[in-house]
DNA sequence: GATGAATGAGTGTTCATTCAT
DNA sequence: AATGAATGAACACTCATTCAT
């Protein structure tokens, strides 16, 4: 997947840090290569243009987003169970992925550039079909409710998370979470048990 | 609260679009002042500074997202029908204000400027009260689960509706939206619904 | 025709210089700048671009070089001495003209830029026509010869005046002129009545 | 004369081609490099610099630049038929080295560089040398005029050529000459008699 | 109160050249 | 001998802002 150097990786990392941090217009080749500790003419002679290096950023980093959860279908354990675990790894997941969750989540609402995105668009087929299988898994034995919206559930996954996290100093307030690590950790275990529980109920509750 | 003349409303509109639509660092001053058919010197005149218009934008909106639903907590309705009316009612909310939700998460999460965000602060801590009182309502009825937490409720509202609508046509494609009358239709009938079950199905299941 | 202001005209002169003397990849808008006591800015500012500027000096300076002898026909006085006038009023304008010449011999010949020339074609069919129309008037008479290549006259007149400019140094060297005076002064003596000479003769001469 | 190796060579032409299409700002190293097939730090291993490459291809093809019509002087034919012969030969000369010509042509005039042209100088007092000797042998024949400005004829020739194909395609307009070949076909023959006439005329007529 | 003209700082990019290999 | 990697300097241009009027 990757044929990119030391160098490369280095402003990859850096960018990546950046587009999140002040996005992509708000960062300037000169800072990247500043923190990257590299010379300014470096970005176009590797990447070609600031865009491209979005681009590569977005081609190098999105593989790892999939969910690799192959084996956790053929687990013997419960349905209900493999959907506790499957959201607790789809969260950890997202969290060490929260930089490039950011880029494209502006990326994907603006208007100015056109980025390739099939990879990411393949990334979610992938997701949402893990989920689709133990969904209907659970349906055939009766456990989960017929009429689900499978293609509706990553929203609450994600959407959850990504909105608890974009208001993180709000929610460090009110929920007295007084540093990073608190913070984090609240993100692990209660905010994934929220999730959990309620995608768990949205699948077992009759209505 | 407004103080603002036409021009400067009509600023404000435009100001949002573009900001809503390319970012802030993605929007020049030129663009703002030919889309408002005013004068470049007249965004510094009146506002002071890119930046100071942003500021006037966000107070300007902000005030508008507060759930102004008072009234429906006295209603003589069943406190699951309340959380049934408030969701609707919020997700309308959001998808009006859709533009300055993109704008306010993106400059939550951004580390370049230090706008004052109090406003939205209050607005959340008052919607946030509103949801709660209705739960507890609920749960003093013995109607609701006692273990709530309400301050995660929001971040699945919200949540979900903001992560669909920034994957717009990644969802067009898999749910068969062919125009956008469809998308808005279906946020309004099945992502409503599938939310308010959501919630509906957390508050009620005993796990 | 000129809808330019002072700090525009002196803009362009400096511009002229400049290219004529390095050529238009040679001058960087810094040195235009400079050279003009105006801003960086002011030269995308006032004209767009530098090639635009290039175009805007074209179209500015090319009217000047069309020849302004509509009564030098209708004056009475032998053909040939229309010529010789001709000749002489042909190479003073050339002179004068001497930047501009430079800049479009090089952009005629060059394949990057693509600039308008329609204004320079109408220039030289201008002065052809005034050329042909005396030339038809000495033949009437039979004082010239029938079979004149009419088309062919002003490379003889311009060609010999670029070429012995362009290669100032050597006929400064070869012909003992020891400064910029006297070379000019050559030009406007012995060159242009070598020229006269010359086109005289071949008007006269039956071959 | 050339101690350079075949890749050299290759260098060389391509440089020619494009300094004289382009000029040498508008050429860059990676240009040459990439139609010459070779490394772009091959053009400073070769030749120093850029400029120095200029410097070397001027020294190489100067050279060929000569008039060698020693044996014309001695032909045993008149004057004018020599005269008319060399003619002939100077513009197949100069139409073959058109691209010198011009790269020439704007470095004799540009301010930008200093390089060495005394190799052309050189050439250019051997072929003014032999037309005097032609001249002289005329003239004590009494078969051309006495007060002949010899310095001058060069200009009349190689500028009149110059400036037809500088201004190619206003003349391929007016002269009706539809491509490439008809107005090759023009200068060898047309434009070849054209000055052959003229310069006859001057030598022969008494004004 | 409102604006056209003007500006300095900063943008992404390209340049000829160098250097370690 | 030859070259891919790397670089500092310079490039044209755009930016938000200011200021005299």
């Amino acid at each position: 997947m990757t044929d990119f150097n030391e160098k490369q990786i280095e402003i990859l990392q850096v960018a990546e840090q950046l587009f999140a941090e002040v996005g992509f217009d708000g960062t300037t080749i000169r800072t990247i290569a500043k923190k990257a500790a590299i010379n300014i003419a470096m970005i176009s002679y590797y990447f070609g243009s600031k865009e491209k290096l979005l681009e590569a950023l977005v081609l190098h980093r999105i593989s790892g987003m999939s969910l690799d959860l192959e084996n956790l279908y053929h687990e013997n354990i419960a349905p209900i169970e493999k959907i506790e675990k499957l959201i607790a790894y789809y969260i950890q997941r997202i969290n060490t992925n929260r930089c490039m969750y950011q880029i494209l989540h502006f990326e994907l609402s603006s208007k100015k550039r056109e980025i390739n995105l099939d990879a990411f668009t393949q990334v979610k087929n992938n997701n949402l079909k893990l989920i689709e299988n133990i969904i209907k898994e659970g349906q055939s034995q009766g456990l989960f409710q017929p009429n689900i919206n499978v293609a509706l559930l990553p929203p609450i996954i994600i959407g959850s998370f990504i909105h608890f996290h974009m208001n993180k100093k709000y929610y460090q307030q009110i929920l007295n979470l007084k540093n990073d690590t608190a913070f984090e950790q609240y993100i692990l275990n209660d905010l994934t048990i929220h999730i959990q529980k309620t995608i768990k109920a949205l699948l077992i509750y009759a209505n």
